[in-house]
DNA sequence: CCCGAGTTTTAGATCGTTCTAAATGCGGAT
DNA sequence: ATCCGCATTTAGAACGATCTAAAACTCGGG
């Protein structure tokens, strides 16, 4: 049970040198002497030495400590995401604290405040629906750096990373209109974000730029049942093709489209939005526009990387671009 | 750039009391008066105070942190599982450090130092591959409690979560058997962990309870892709059924069987273990064994806590029941 | 009016680091 | 000899909390 911390003193006392040296060493300064410093790094090696990085944000202001909030743990989509900033931060030896807003904007003030504090350098969030935009300013307020990813709080400014949605969407109609489809209709989610409004927007714009029709825009809840149900009430369109929010519900208006009695692909066209592994393991193989979530995770992590580095430095916006990948679920009319 | 943080100092000196108390309100302590408690309370609201919580650790020794390893954030079986343990973590006012190992034990040894330095109060660990034994005794030198999930380095003892695969896998093969199959192949995979031997052993064992026969153990990478070419080897055994490692493999394999000309679920049948969530969405849909990742999470985070509460404490060991969910990729002979 | 037993509050040391400002050692130029 | 400049090293004060041990109250009883 003995606490048993090896500290700077100790490997002071060991290499008789004193702790300010040692903590040179640590921070690998280029004050100190090579010969000093190698005794200073062989001591520690033999001590098994473990810089307490608590102790030193207490005096340095730097954790080398992110927070990342996602609204959802469960979608392969934010959690490929999370990979790609794990990926980034971890390279930069710095470590990520992970939590689930659950969409709840409460819960993720109650999360923002834990990583306050823990002292985090900063946050990558992907906000909760419904968050205030009263938010940004309270962090400006609390001097804490933040990257926006995926959705964004507000009209847009600050820093940001997502992904060229409005573009893919204008291929996914460009490629529907070519197959022959005039009719088209939107399934969309009832969780309010920006996310929403984009792929809305966008698609309200794609209609226009490839005269097409709207054939009306259905809601459903984020999930694969609610998703399935609401095959009724597509079929009940006379939209010959759908465009679905994502993957997750395209997947699950497929199963509701082949318990109905039609063949997705053949009898109606199907396009999803983000494509998850799962698009090409599904029957028949989902149409769906590339995203690349973990390249995105990739990019807001350096993002904040720069931030942290310079914060007077501008907004910077990663807005990658999205890519149409044709499989089974769309065809001919 | 002003420094802006509010100290115990601060409040202490808003409220007319000494440090000390105000420390005593955070902790709350029921040594306060109830008035002072909440005069002091108001003003740390009124300020928006924020308790340092790193600043807290350095004296007291618990950092309400915990570090989570996996081997893989893309496989939605981890992620679920992750998400598990982040629940009830957050439930308990604690936070998740999380690293992604790549099933590589030098960079799982380098997170550790990482998790160390932080300062974390114990470990969620799911072992990359071929990590040395060795390390349990160091991380008992280090003090850093440790609860492994899902897979297990060396003989079992210490804290452990995990799933009954052992059962799962019987159920799986009284099942086929039941609809007449006799001779059924194991695709397994390459990477060596102690779920795979589990996963191996459990089906020579549920092949001599069911009286059933191997027909032959092909190994394939813990891909899609690999999955898919494996389809012609299990065509070349004279299996009739296919055991798979997990999910992943099955999808893959069914994917390859259905480009092979085969109809899984009649001409051959296929069972996965985990029952991700996308077994549903396959066509044909995957009969699977259902693990419950999300609920293996809870443990091992209930598990971690019980141990931070009382070290003293017996380990524990919390396998959780499987089922066999029955679908459309098994059928009658 | 003092005492003792509770209850409540507090001063000061402490955790392991980094920072600041100053000390030290060493050649070479004066 | 003395002094300067440079490269190294260091003592001691932070940082923001908690802990320990003691101080300051309160109150009823002698």
């Amino acid at each position: 049970m003995a606490r048993q911390r090896v500290t700077l003193e100790q490997v002071a006392k060991a290499a008789g040198v004193s702790r300010a040296t040692v903590s040179l060493v640590v921070r690998d300064s280029p004050l100190v002497a090579d010969e000093t410093r190698e005794k200073v790094q062989r001591t520690m090696a033999a001590l098994d030495y473990v810089r307490d990085i608590g102790a030193a944000r207490l005096r340095s202001n730097s954790s080398r400590t992110i927070g990342l909030i996602v609204p959802n743990l469960v979608n392969p989509f934010f959690t490929e995401f999370l990979s790609g900033v794990e990926q980034v931060m971890g390279d930069q030896d710095r470590v990520v604290l992970l939590a689930d807003s659950h969409d709840d904007p409460l819960r993720q003030d109650a999360i923002l405040q834990r990583f306050r504090g823990h002292g985090v350098d900063g946050v990558i969030l992907c906000p909760a629906q419904t968050s205030d935009p009263d938010l940004l300013t309270r962090m400006r307020l609390w001097n804490l750096p933040l990257v926006q990813a995926l959705r964004e709080i507000g009209p847009g400014h600050g820093d940001y990373a997502g992904a060229d949605y409005r573009d893919g969407i204008l291929q996914a109609l460009r490629h529907l209109r070519n197959l022959g489809h005039r009719d088209i209709a939107f399934l969309s989610v009832t969780a309010d974000t920006s996310a929403r409004t984009e792929r809305s927007v966008g698609f309200a714009q794609a209609l226009a730029q490839t005269g097409t029709r709207n054939a009306g825009i259905i809601e459903a809840d984020l999930t694969w049942d609610a998703a399935e149900q609401s095959a009724t009430e597509i079929l009940a369109t006379r939209a010959t093709a759908v465009l679905c929010f994502n993957d997750v519900l395209a997947a699950g208006l497929i199963l509701g489209l082949r318990r109905a009695g039609t063949k997705p692909g053949r009898d109606i066209s199907v396009v999803g939005l983000d494509d998850l592994p799962l698009a090409r393991m599904m029957h028949p193989a989902l149409t769906s526009v590339a995203v690349h979530p973990r390249r995105i995770g990739n990019e807001a992590a350096a993002l904040l990387g720069r931030r942290l580095r310079d914060p007077s430095i501008g907004p910077g916006r990663s807005i990658l671009p999205t890519q149409l990948i044709v499989r089974d679920s769309t065809g001919r009319i």
